[in-house]
RNA sequence: GGGCGCUUAGCUCAGUUGGUCAGAGCGCUGCGCUUACAACGCAGUGGUCGGGGGUUCGAGUCCCUCAGCGCCCA
C-alpha cells in the first residue's frame, strides 16, 4: 500500500526433535539406527502398545510424510486468516534446500574455525538420549533432599558433607570448601576415603564453594553439575563417570573400590539415577555413614526443555559453533548488534543482552537425533578401527547435500565404510537452531538465487514471540555475523503469547489448547484477527472470545455504514470537492487520524493505529453519519448534498484503507462494490490532500465535535424521556462561547435535521449548556 | 539474587513529550424498529488511576520507596 513489494514467504520449521515425538506417537514407532532400511514399510493403522523399532531411513521418511500433511493444514489456517504470504516461496528446514545451505553454512563456520569438536563434559537427556544446548535449558523447582554423608579421615574426626545427590558418591574425586573458611582449612591437601565404596580423595579450596550451603563443604562428583564441570577442570580433577547414556549407573566400578565397595557397586550397576539413589540411601544408612534422615528441601534443577527427566552430565564429543560464550570479543560484537538491531518493544533488547551475557559456553550443535540435517563430514579409520576424529574429512560445497551415513566422502569408496583405512560418517544431525538460524539465508536463496540474495538481504523485520530471543533471534544473529558480517534484518518485532482464557500460557500437556480453525469459522477471520491485532506489541492477550465478537460487530457496521455512505453517492453526483463546513471540518479530523495511524505501523504499533481508527469510526457512524444523513439524501438542496457525498465518499475510501490491513476480508468485500482492484495494492491513505480539501472550504476543526456534542444532547434528552430519538424537538438553546457557537451554527442545518428540531437558539455563557425543549406529542 | 514488564470502572484494556485524561469495549440498567445497521441503535450506571513519599502552579503521566503479579537471566 505505500508502493514496496513485500518479500514474505513462509517458512515451516519442521526439523528436529518436536517432529520426531509427533510420528513416535502418531505412528506408534521408534528409531532404531542399527537397524536395515525395509522399503516395504507401512506403518500399522492404530499405534500399537509398543512402539515399533524401524531404521533411521524408514523413521524420517515418516517424519516427511507427516510434516507434509501438518505443513497442508498449516498452509490452510493461514490462507484462511488472511496471511498475504507469497505461497510459491515456501521454504522448510528439512528440505534439500534447507539442508544444503545448512551444511554449507557449518562447512563455512569449520573452514573459518568458527565450528568445532570437543570431548566434554555435556548436558544430556537421558530419555532423548542426546545433548542440549545451554539455550534449550529450563530450571524447575523439585523437591529434593540433603543427605549427609561421613568421609573418613585417617586419625581423625569424620568430615560431614551434604549432597541432594548420594547416587554419585562413585563417582567423587574430592571435597571442596571455601578458601577462607576456617572450619576445613586445616584440611587442605589432606585426603579422606569416600564412605560404602573407600574410594581416597582430596580435600581441595576453591571460592565457588558456599560456607552457608549446607554444612560448607561439598563433594565433587563427575558430575553432578556445572558447578562440578568447572571445579573438575579448575582443580585439574580425573573423571570417574558412573552414568552412562541411558541413565543407568555403568556396570563397572570407575576407579578401583574396596571389597566391600564392589559389593555395594553391583546393587547399583544397572539402575536408574532415581533407583539407585533410593538404595545407596539404604546402604549407607545400614553401614551408618548416612548420619540422620535427609532434610527435604525444593531446589532449582536443569531440564530439558522438551524433556521429563533431570539432565545428567555426560562426557562426549560433540559440535560446537562460536557464539561468544567464550570469546569476549565476539560476545562483545554481538551486544554490539543487539543494541544495532531496532527492537519493537524496545524493552525486549534487555533480554537479548542479559542472554548474551550470562553465556557460559559456545553453542552445542549436533544431536544425537535423527530427523534432522546431518553433519556433513566423515572422518578416516585408523589402523586400529578408531575414527580419527581431528582429521575431519568434508565434501565439496557443490556435493550438498551430503548424509555422511549413506555416502561416501570423496575418494573413497562405500565399501571402505567402518574399516581400518577407510572412513565413517559423524552420525549426529545438527540442532534446529543451527538450521533455522539461517532463515533469511533459506528464505532469500542463498547462493542459490543471488539476485534475490542481493535484494532481500539483509531484510527488514523479524516477527517472532519473546520466548524465542534466546534462541532464534539470537542465532540468527550469529550466523549473519559470522557470515555477512551484517545483522540479518534491521528491525525485530517482538510479540507476546497467547494465553489461555485464564491467563496461563497454553501447553499440550495442561490440554489447554485452542486452536484457531475452529474460531475463525464460528466468529470469521476478520474477527479473529482483530482481537489478536488489538494486543499490544510484546504483550502476552488472554483468549477473548468477546474481543471477537466485539471485532465482527465493528466488520458489521463498517459493511452497513458503507452501504449508506453508497447509497447516498448513488442518490445524486458528489461534488467535486466538500463545500460544507462540517464536511470540511469532519475531513480535517481525518487527516490527523491517517497521520496518527501512519506513524503508529511506522513505529510497528499495529494496535494502536487499530485503536484510533477504531474510534474514529464509531464516532463518524453515531454523530456524522446521523449529522449529514439528511443533507446526503437531498433535504438541503443539491450543491448541500454533493458536499455531503463528496465527504462521504472521502472518509470511507480512507477508513476503510486504514483498516484493511487488520480486517482484509470486510474492506476488500466493500472496495469491490465501488472500485477497481484490490483494497490491499490500493495506495495507503495520505493527510494532506485531505487537509488540502478541507482547507480550501475554510475548515474550523471545531465544527464537527461541537455539532456532535449538540446531537449528543438532544439524543440523552430523549432517552431520559423515554421517547423515540424520531421524536420532534421545539427547541433547543445552546449556550457556549463566541467562537464555538460560531462553529455550531456553521452546521446549523445539519444538527436541526439530525436532532429533527425545530429551532437553534443560541447565547454567550461563561458556562457551556445544552436545554432541549421536546415538541409536545399529539394525542391520536 | 539481578533485570524487564505490569498494577486505571465488576471484567479486558486505552491513556507518545506532565495541564478538559479520569476514557473505550464488555457487563449491568433504561429507552427505542429511526429508508446503513434489532444477531441492532441510543442513553445511563460505574474508578480516592496498587500503597506511601517527593518534584511542580498542576502528576495515571516524572523521581524515590514499598507491595503484589508475570516473564527473562543467574
Amino acid at each position: 500500500m505505500r508502493g514496496d513489494e513485500v518479500f514474505y514467504p513462509m517458512g515451516w520449521d519442521d526439523n528436529g526433535l518436536p517432529t520426531e515425538r509427533r510420528v513416535q506417537n502418531y505412528f506408534g514407532v521408534r528409531c532404531d539406527p542399527a537397524l536395515p532400511y525395509d522399503p516395504t514399510f507401512e506403518p500399522p493403522a492404530e499405534p500399537g502398545k509398543q512402539q515399533l523399532a524401524i531404521s533411521r531411513r524408514n523413521f524420517v521418511e515418516l517424519c516427511d510424510r507427516l510434516v507434509e500433511e501438518d505443513e497442508r493444514k498449516f498452509e490452510e489456517l493461514w490462507r484462511h486468516v488472511g496471511l498475504s504470504v507469497d505461497w510459491s516461496m515456501t521454504y522448510t528446514t528439512i528440505g534439500a534446500g534447507a539442508q544444503r545451505a545448512s551444511q554449507r553454512g557449518f562447512l563455512r563456520m569449520l573452514a573459518r574455525g568458527e565450528a568445532y569438536q570437543s570431548e566434554a563434559p555435556t548436558l544430556w537427556d537421558v530419555d532423548f538420549r542426546t545433548a542440549v544446548a545451554q539455550a534449550e535449558l529450563e530450571d524447575r523447582t523439585m523437591p529434593g533432599a540433603y543427605h549427609a554423608l561421613a568421609f573418613h579421615r585417617a586419625g581423625g574426626d569424620d568430615v560431614v558433607i551434604e549432597t541432594t545427590r548420594p547416587e554419585l558418591l562413585g563417582a567423587c574425586v574430592a571435597l571442596v570448601a571455601h578458601p577462607d573458611d576456617e572450619r576445613y582449612r586445616p584440611l587442605f591437601d589432606t585426603t579422606v576415603t569416600t564412605p560404602l565404596f573407600g574410594v581416597e580423595v582430596p580435600v581441595l579450596a576453591h571460592p565457588l564453594a558456599d560456607p552457608e550451603k549446607g554444612s560448607g563443604i561439598a563433594m565433587i562428583c563427575t558430575f553432578g553439575d556445572m558447578t562440578d564441570v568447572i571445579w573438575w577442570r579448575e582443580l585439574q580433577l580425573p573423571a570417574r563417570a558412573i552414568i552412562g547414556w541411558d541413565g543407568r549407573l555403568v556396570a563397572e566400578p570407575p576407579v578401583a573400590f574396596t571389597d566391600s565397595g564392589d559389593a555395594a557397586w553391583s546393587e547399583l550397576a544397572g539402575r536408574t539415577v532415581k533407583q539407585a539413589q533410593a538404595r545407596i540411601v539404604e546402604l549407607l544408612r545400614d553401614s551408618g555413614e548416612l548420619l540422620g534422615d535427609p532434610k527435604p528441601i525444593e531446589h532449582p534443577v536443569k531440564f530439558f526443555e522438551k524433556g521429563d527427566r533431570p539432565l545428567e552430565i555426560v562426557t562426549t564429543r560433540q559440535w560446537y559453533f562460536r557464539n561468544g560464550g567464550r570469546d569476549a570479543d565476539l560476545r562483545a560484537a554481538l551486544l554490539a548488534r543487539g543494541r544495532e538491531l531496532a527492537w519493537h518493544p524496545e524493552y525486549m533488547r534487555a533480554r537479548y543482552e542479559s542472554w548474551v551475557e550470562g553465556l557460559n559456553g559456545d553453542w552445542l550443535v549436533s544431536r544425537q537425533r535423527f530427523f534432522g540435517v546431518p553433519i556433513p563430514v566423515w572422518y578416516p579409520v585408523l589402523a586400529d578401527g578408531r575414527p580419527d576424529h581431528d582429521h575431519p574429512i568434508v565434501p565439496d560445497e557443490s556435493a550438498l547435500p551430503v548424509d555422511p551415513s549413506a555416502e561416501a566422502p570423496p575418494g573413497y569408496e562405500e565399501a571402505q565404510r567402518g574399516v581400518p583405512g577407510g572412513f565413517v560418517g559423524d552420525p549426529d544431525v545438527m540442532d534446529t537452531w543451527a538450521t533455522s538460524s539461517l532463515t533469511p539465508q533459506l528464505a532469500g536463496g542463498w547462493e542459490d538465487d543471488p539476485d534475490l540474495f542481493a535484494r532481500v538481504f539483509p531484510m527488514d523485520l523479524r516477527p517472532q514471540a519473546h520466548e524465542i530471543i534466546r534462541t532464534w533471534l539470537f542465532s540468527t544473529v550469529v550466523r549473519a555475523h559470522a557470515e555477512f558480517d551484517s545483522l540479518p534484518w534491521s528491525d525485530a518485532s517482538i510479540s507476546g503469547w497467547v494465553l489461555d482464557p485464564d491467563r496461563k500460557k497454553m501447553s499440550k500437556s495442561k490440554g489447554n489448547v485452542v486452536t484457531p480453525m475452529g474460531l475463525l469459522e464460528e466468529h470469521g477471520s476478520d474477527a479473529v484477527r482483530y482481537w489478536a491485532a488489538s494486543a499490544r506489541p510484546g504483550v502476552d492477550t488472554a483468549f477473548d472470545v468477546g474481543q471477537m465478537k466485539v471485532g465482527r460487530r465493528l466488520a458489521i457496521k463498517i459493511l452497513n455504514a458503507s452501504r449508506f455512505a453508497l447509497g447516498t453517492a448513488a442518490e445524486g453526483p458528489a461534488a467535486a470537492a466538500v463545500s460544507e463546513p462540517l464536511d470540511a471540518s469532519m475531513l480535517l479530523a481525518l487527516a490527523d487520524l491517517v497521520d496518527e495511524c501512519t506513524r503508529a505501523f511506522d513505529g510497528y504499533d499495529y494496535a494502536r493505529a487499530l485503536e484510533r481508527a477504531e474510534r474514529f469510526f464509531w464516532g463518524l457512524t453515531d454523530d456524522y453519519l446521523e449529522l449529514v444523513k439528511q443533507r446526503a439524501y437531498g433535504a438541503l438542496g443539491d450543491a448541500a448534498a454533493g458536499s455531503a457525498r463528496r465527504a462521504l465518499t472521502v472518509a470511507l475510501s480512507t477508513i476503510l484503507r486504514l483498516f484493511a490491513p487488520h480486517l482484509p476480508f470486510v474492506t476488500e468485500e466493500v472496495w469491490s462494490w465501488w472500485q477497481e482492484g484490490s483494497i490491499h495494492r490500493a495506495a495507503w491513505p495520505e493527510a494532506e490532500p485531505l487537509r488540502a480539501e478541507a482547507l480550501a472550504a475554510g475548515a474550523d476543526l471545531s465544527v464537527y465535535p461541537i455539532a456532535a456534542e449538540v446531537l449528543g444532547a438532544i439524543r440523552k434528552a430523549k432517552s431520559d424521556a423515554k421517547v423515540s430519538m424520531r421524536a420532534e424537538v421545539a427547541e433547543v438553546r445552546v449556550g457556549d462561547t463566541a467562537a464555538r457557537l460560531g462553529a455550531l451554527l456553521a452546521a446549523r442545518g445539519d444538527v436541526l435535521g439530525a436532532g429533527r428540531a425545530a429551532a437553534l437558539i443560541t447565547r454567550e455563557l461563561p458556562e457551556a449548556s445544552v436545554e432541549v425543549d421536546l415538541a409536545p406529542v399529539a394525542d391520536d
